[in-house]
DNA sequence: GTTGAAAATGCTAGCCT
DNA sequence: AGGCTAGCATTTTCAAC
């Protein structure tokens, strides 16, 4: 599937995707085309999902980062998951184990962002229970690199 | 500091920043400098952090996402963030309000992984006391997109 | 995977508004 | 001051080996 070759590339661009193929390609001691035929076989392949930025969310106005616990009906799964996949504010979405079924996390400008969107949740019935906690700072937010 | 273009530029190439700036410019209705020009603000101001990949973990070998709650001894503090900040395999790290003090997302390749990290964090004292949910499926990891 | 040449892209400087 | 145009340098792509 993908040789050591392959995860050192892409560890190379995703430290910095805007690295030219001729320098990975020294970097992993390829020509520059071959590298370009495994970036295409990446992408190809769906290793690399996209090429993207990693923005700061207080230069956009989001600085508050709420983790949300909820419980969604299972009437309503399929909505939920329609709504959670299109809304911009929620980065992240899983399904976990344990008292809530599902994990949100949600950008927000303030609290009342915060507020606004469970109100909405609620009131359409998407979610049942929740908890919310709130990031009040963030060490970390790596994109996972291979080694 | 950053107006409605620059929103616009950010979010096509968080979308794919492959995109020429000629492409961008065209979208945006801008020359290809302007917008040049405009990127390299972006970066130097740090709104745009780095140029990434994202990189499907099942590909890597890292199907599993664990939701870790940790409690971190004072006295360790240091220790631990300057841990967090190292591992490989944390891909998020959140300092939170509620019953716990620390969230971790960490990426492992199986469940004998999630155990490792943890006996090693409690066995440092890095970790006091621990509560970990794993991630059934992933709904959305999203970059944040700007809108 | 490699090499080398053609096409596309990004960079920069000077001009214009 | 910030955007435009054009020419130069780099990078990517493609074909033949």
């Amino acid at each position: 599937m993908i040789d050591d070759i392959d995860r050192e590339i892409a560890g190379l661009l995703a430290e910095d995707a805007r690295r030219s193929l001729t320098e990975v390609a020294g970097q992993v001691g390829l020509s520059t085309s071959a590298v370009n035929e495994r970036v295409r076989r990446l992408v190809a392949q769906g290793v690399i999902r996209r090429f993207t930025l990693d923005v700061a969310p207080e230069a956009l106005g989001l600085p508050v980062l709420a983790l949300i616990w909820a419980d969604v009906p299972h009437a309503r799964e399929e909505a939920f998951r329609a709504f959670a996949t299109s809304h911009p504010g929620i980065t992240e979405c899983h399904h976990v184990t344990g008292a809530w079924s599902y994990l949100i996390h949600l950008r927000a400008a303030n609290l009342d962002g915060v507020e606004a969107f469970l109100g909405q949740m609620k009131g359409d019935g998407l979610i049942a229970r929740s908890e919310t906690m709130l990031a009040l700072s963030t060490l970390r937010t790596a994109p996972l690199v291979p080694r």
